[in-house]
DNA sequence: GCGTTCGCTTGATCCACGTCAACCACGGTA
DNA sequence: TACCGTGGTTGACGTGGATCAAGCGAACGC
């Protein structure tokens, strides 16, 4: 129950409470790997918090950069728009992930971020992390591996885009979605889906037919149980075969 | 005429040559805005030089990451291979560039790093300069700078391979191709490739059957000379116009 | 309650690119 | 000079996914 505007004497609970000392995502998010002296020191930085409702940008191409955003909770997608009107998702980010990174190279962001539900993030002002980060070796080492698994991570998505068809994009992308839900301690069989058809189809270089047109098909073949944005894995070693299944 | 063995009386001038301090690519490389003095500091930490062969690797997929490495002559290409034997282009690299940033992430390299034709590397070992990078605030940021950019490259891929077809591909290719080496100081309308067809289409999700057809259509409409891979650009804004050609 | 909108599904058709195959140009080597 | 291997071009054909179109259920506003 975090407030942007804490009342009267919950003000020191709450604020114990929206601290990166007590946050429950610690161990995904930036603070990961720090000492307790450490993380109260990244509690003085990270002290803006704020809520986006579903739809909202939390930030827009073009804008000036100065903070990245860890999710605290919620979900968002970014998105990159071309002058010719074309558009494509990005990637989607979910609770302890960091957004914004592509703003650092520019000082602009270069992409949109949208929730896609009532979300709340910690704005980490950058330059003071640069300051913090000389001085915590830890955090300085931590968030250098953040960035390059962003990096690895958008090579994977190349892979995906480049070498896989249709239904191994979808098997991967669930198994991808089933296995970050696991590390937030959700249910790995069980999700629900944030994003439409279109956008799934956005992101992997699909129309959104096609998605609709996969998803039937693994139900079909029993590997999945779809019901709208609700989906139940029910065989994942077949959606794993159907990803490592050369053409 | 840099070499790794100098012999006698040609030492001193032969590490003068190679320092990062004296070396003509500072501008697009990692030294980027350091002082005189800061320059000579990283010039300390960037000692190892390393000629790779054509066709030869830097590194592999799976080998422990222990430094970055900047290309100071010559060409490179990433690559990422999957389980099932499918494999895919990353990325091509030129002088200037920095390899290894995806090593980061898990402390070992997730890629293929292989020379195109015969090349040179500084070595900049990872911890050390984490280490000078806590010193010298204006090499923290643009090495932040260098991996956001990355990230913001990748983007860029992604969105060639989810919204462009195949002619767009090629044409933002070339486009990049020529914008790069015109930042060396090469003519930007006319270059060498130094990837074969099969790898261009790796990289851009195409068969190489499809790169070469382009590249005939693409003379045929004369926007470009081919020869080999000798390539001459004879209408820029044609390409350019190819490309923002929503379809 | 009812209409409207949005997201999704499914079918029919089309086409861009993949696949298969033949052939050619160039460079290295015997 | 002849031979061979590698990389590139081009043609004929097949197909996965895009496109176009119709219909349907859930959510929302009135």
């Amino acid at each position: 129950m975090a407030r942007t505007q804490p009342l009267n004497q919950e003000i020191s609970l709450t604020v114990i409470k929206t601290a990166c000392s007590n946050c429950n995502l610690r161990e995904l998010c930036l603070p990961f790997g720090l000492s307790i002296e450490e993380l109260t020191r990244l509690d003085d930085l990270v002290s803006t918090r704020r809520r986006i409702k579903r739809g909202d940008h939390l930030y827009r191409a073009g804008e000036a950069f100065d903070a990245i955003y860890a999710i605290r909770s919620g979900f968002f997608k970014t998105d990159v728009l071309l002058e010719d009107g074309r558009d494509q998702v990005t990637g989607f980010q979910m609770a302890g992930e960091l957004l914004g990174l592509d703003g650092i190279s520019t000082e602009h962001h270069t992409c949109n971020a949208i929730a896609l539900e009532d979300s709340e993030i910690c704005a980490i002002p950058f330059s003071r992390l640069e300051v913090l980060s000389r001085e915590i070796h830890t955090l300085q080492h931590h968030f250098h591996k953040v960035m390059s698994r962003e990096i690895v991570r958008d090579h994977g998505v190349m892979m995906l885009l480049g070498t896989m068809r249709a239904e191994e994009r979808l098997a991967a992308f669930l198994l991808n979605l089933s296995q970050r839900f696991t590390a937030r301690g959700f249910s790995h069989a069980e999700f629900y889906l944030r994003m439409t058809r279109e956008e799934i189809g956005s992101y992997l270089g699909l129309k959104l037919e096609t998605v609709s047109r996969a998803f039937s098909k693994f139900q079909e073949e029993g590997y999945i149980a779809v019901q709208q944005k609700h989906i139940r894995i029910l065989n994942v070693n077949g959606l794993k075969a159907l990803m490592n299944h050369q053409r």
